[in-house]
DNA sequence: TTGTACGCGTTATCAC
DNA sequence: GTGATAACGCGTACAA
């Protein structure tokens, strides 16, 4: 592959010259600059981003740190950070952990070995005692869907998000509910909730139930045949993303349960499973491309340091998206 | 960040022997051996892979450019290679192309910029006149899922199962057929399909319609209901991807048409989709692992030159999984 | 305006 | 067994 020193070569000036032409940043003669171009252009030169990076100190390169591409919505938070760093000239390096922190860790070093110029993540956890070794890792990041208090982050509120799905399936109705998901870790949405119902006056005791993920398949139907037979009220189920929605959504209807009549549901992140299942899921929208641009943005301003040395904590407002599945 | 040159002062020896303790070819004095593995250690080394690369010539990156990480099934084969590139030492640069063939072409050559090792590409077209300068390319690469001529590529034997498919839904009795997808490009599923109902006698002009993606929505029910009318045939409908049988499955149904009985439908991809949807989808599966792995496997080999110079053409048998949509 | 010379952090080839 | 020293491809201060 074609080198500076070897453009200089065939045009004759020297490789400082090329440099010079190519960065634009200093005054070269018209004809000269014309010639070296030319040759650029000719040979379809690429500058080796390794070399500018051992001379200038700068890569080019988000590292990204996501728990599971294969679950779609992280998948367009990927496709739309790819988009909006590009289009400002970076390039991404890409891990997936499967929610296993060993790995998150290795690859943390590996993102150092690149000498990244910043790192957008997906932790697989948002406690401080865990997150605060990432406070120290000595390159811009910004934490993005997890809400953490010692970092940069981009989140969708999601403790408010739980409260007003509480708030829309009691105004459909529904007198009994349930929280599919896992209730402790990482989230607020299933304790927003829970605080919302509490607040409407529902007793978390009696009017309440949360499933484990795992246990879907198993629990489902039998929590609400048990619930709904003994007396008929109508149930209100909030899942904590549309693929296990989804999942919800058929084995209530293998059981026979009519959808929303009985069982109103309401899934999470609006993806085009919410958008394509029958009945149409209501769900709750997270702005995938917002989220994107703000946690991009803020590295480009932590890298460029034109930024005060504060914590950013950009909260985004969740909006509840109304559909068949809870009319 | 801390440097060879670095650990070398803090241990009173020279760079090179750094380097020596760290690479392991050369015979290094156990004492200093030990010595400088506990300051590297404790100081949190990490290599510079930007220099190793300048001065070794090697990056241990992959570029990979697909067509839309926002689809499952590429999501899927996007974590697949990054499984088998992360174990064998290698990082992933992803890019998403947006079916853009001016983006592809950009960011073909951002790739050339990092000197990547190896390519994994998702092309937007199979055409051999737009892949020829792809030949040239001057890196190693590998074309997944998608049947190229004159590159190395991965492929399933998207002819042969759409075979498996007209079969499948003539065994079930279905008369009439309906491909829902685009009949023209990049993949041969839908030829096929065709190709197998003609030998088996049925009447292409007649008995089989073509829908394209984005008619799906106006034309579908129309076309099944006049089909149905018609004379009450059973008619058999193959799905260019599970997503999109997903979206055809809800118009459907939402006609009243039911499925399998008067509707059977096969989807493409095997996606947690189809394992998902009810009735549970049929559907064609690709060996998403065995594609990523045959993939990274391959590049490896050329990479290191331990492999004859023939462009290898790796077809992979489809598997047809039969659910509840066309029983 | 242009060329020379140095440094960035490695690997690899020499001598000692 | 170990320490200088020359690359690798680029940016840049300095000199001309």
């Amino acid at each position: 592959m074609i080198t500076m020193t070897g453009i200089a070569k065939l045009t004759g000036v020297s490789q400082a010259t090329v440099s010079r032409v190519l960065s634009g940043n200093t005054a070269v003669d018209a004809r000269t600059r014309h010639k070296v171009l030319e040759c650029v252009e000719k040979c379809n030169y690429q500058p080796n981003i390794m070399a500018q990076s051992l001379a200038g100190n700068k890569t080019f390169l988000f590292g990204v740190i996501v728990t599971d591409i294969g679950n779609p919505f992280f998948a367009e938070i990927v496709k739309a950070i790819e988009e909006h760093a590009s289009s400002n000239g970076y390039s991404l390096i890409i891990f997936n952990t499967q929610y296993d922190k060993t790995r998150e860790k290795s690859y943390l070093d590996v993102l150092k070995r690149y000498r990244v110029d910043g790192l957008i993540m997906v932790p697989d956890s948002n406690e401080d005692e865990y997150l605060s070794p990432l406070a120290n890792y000595g390159t811009p990041m910004v934490i993005a869907t997890r809400d953490v208090s010692i970092l940069d982050c981009v989140v969708v509120d999601h403790f408010t998000a739980g409260q007003e799905v509480a708030k829309h399936l009691a105004q459909t109705g529904c007198k009994k509910f349930v929280y599919i998901g896992d209730m402790h870790v990482r989230e607020d949405k299933g304790p927003g909730f829970i605080s919302s119902l509490k607040t409407m006056g529902f007793a978390i005791n009696d009017d309440f139930t949360v499933i484990e993920e795992k246990e879907v398949e198993h629990t489902l139907t039998t929590t609400l045949t048990a619930k709904f037979n003994c007396n008929e009220q109508k149930i209100g189920v909030f899942v904590g993303n549309d693929i296990l929605a989804m999942e919800s959504v058929q084995i209530i209807q293998d059981s026979g349960i009519e959808i929303p009549k009985e069982v109103a549901i309401v899934g999470f992140d609006n993806t085009y499973i919410s958008r394509m299942l029958r009945p149409r899921l209501s769900t709750i929208e997270q702005p995938i491309d917002q989220i994107a641009s703000l946690a991009v943005g803020r590295l480009i301003e932590l890298i460029e340091g034109t930024t005060v040395d504060r914590t950013m904590h950009q909260v985004l407002a969740p909006k509840l998206i109304v559909r068949d599945s809870s009319k």
